[in-house]
DNA sequence: GCTTTATATGCAATTAATTGCATATATGTC
DNA sequence: GACATATATGCAATTAATTGCATATAAAGC
């Protein structure tokens, strides 16, 4: 459902086309709205045959022709609409947790690997959010136009700082549990 | 593709119905992998056909009967397999970061209002499960059996405590930009 | 007596998402 | 010369998820 939205808040800040939406969505809503390419091309399909967006057709000699997408007047509409209603927390669903609930049926090795990879994953994510704010946002006094993009980037950034906190207790704590819960 | 995988994992611990799988998952798996009862009665049907649960009819004579489905050797084995498997990491999605970025379309109040609201969601949850810390996790040593269990519940706090400070420190920023971002 | 809540399961239809394949050109790399 | 990568779009088939509806009993609240 709100694939439709999440395209239309990216045209809403200008013109892109099916390829620029898949692969970037603005270097931004990728990171809270992930979608392939074939979801990308299908929406916007959909949104033109009920105008709420439309495009036009770029010749190119050198590269294939290309359909640059922009939002229509009943597009911001249903959009202006949508945020104004009130949202229900889209619930988050993440497969390691049922990894580890199942974690009884095997050895403390495959947990902590598996732990530890996820561990650089989220690290390295980390590093690559607080560059882009140091690069972008601190350095100057934030122009409101571009607040909504920092406050996207926080939220990144407190997201992997809790992923990060947590694969680190995990580990130890299951170390721990491997050297002897009795001892403790 | 997973929540075959999650109600292999529940059923890992002991038996259940479909009913108990849908309503709480254990009351720790839901938080991670929600599911409706559609979702969970179909995958049970397709489980069983594929052999990798089965289960016994139990007549009721005050309820309706019910299903008792437990997991098989094949599905014990599957779901080894499968934790012993490289995890990508799940990718989050979230609607409410898609409202912000279209933020620039509607006032500050009607974000304001948004965000208060899921400041006060995700409040209640970080109570919720830190009761749920106290009293089952912290007041004794952690028998090892328990340890997936509590590893859930801890990403759980760790979630909601950085949803809790993103809300707020995003509240504050929006007033802040609203008072005049050249004042600063 | 009526409504709501809880227990317990399911069909059918639609919508959304994934996967595999296909086309076409240009550039850069072994 | 062959292969990978980037640009740019799309069809077709399958799988997963959602939504609406349906059934049936019992207990609790008003």
């Amino acid at each position: 459902m709100s694939l439709k939205f999440a395209i239309l808040a990216v045209l809403s800040h200008r013109d892109r086309t099916g390829y620029e939406l898949t692969r970037k969505m603005d270097g931004s809503v990728a990171n809270f709205w992930p979608a392939t390419h074939q979801q990308i091309y299908q929406e916007l399909k959909k949104l033109d045959a009920s105008g709420l967006v439309h495009f036009k057709e770029k010749k190119q000699l050198e590269k294939p022709d290309k359909k640059i997408y922009s939002i229509t007047r009943g597009g911001h509409a249903a959009l202006k609409g949508w945020i104004s209603e009130p949202l229900e927390p889209t619930p988050s669903k993440d497969a390691l947790l049922i990894k580890l609930f199942a974690g009884h049926l095997v050895s403390g090795e495959v947990l902590l690997d598996e732990l530890s990879k996820h561990e650089k994953t989220h690290r390295s994510k980390l590093v690559e959010y607080r560059q882009i704010e140091r690069d972008h946002f601190l350095k100057r006094a934030l122009p409101p136009e571009l607040l909504s993009q920092y406050l996207g980037l926080r939220k990144g950034i407190l997201y992997e700082e809790g992923w990060l906190r947590w694969c680190r207790e995990s580990m130890e704590k299951i170390r721990q549990s491997r050297r002897g819960p009795a001892s403790h």
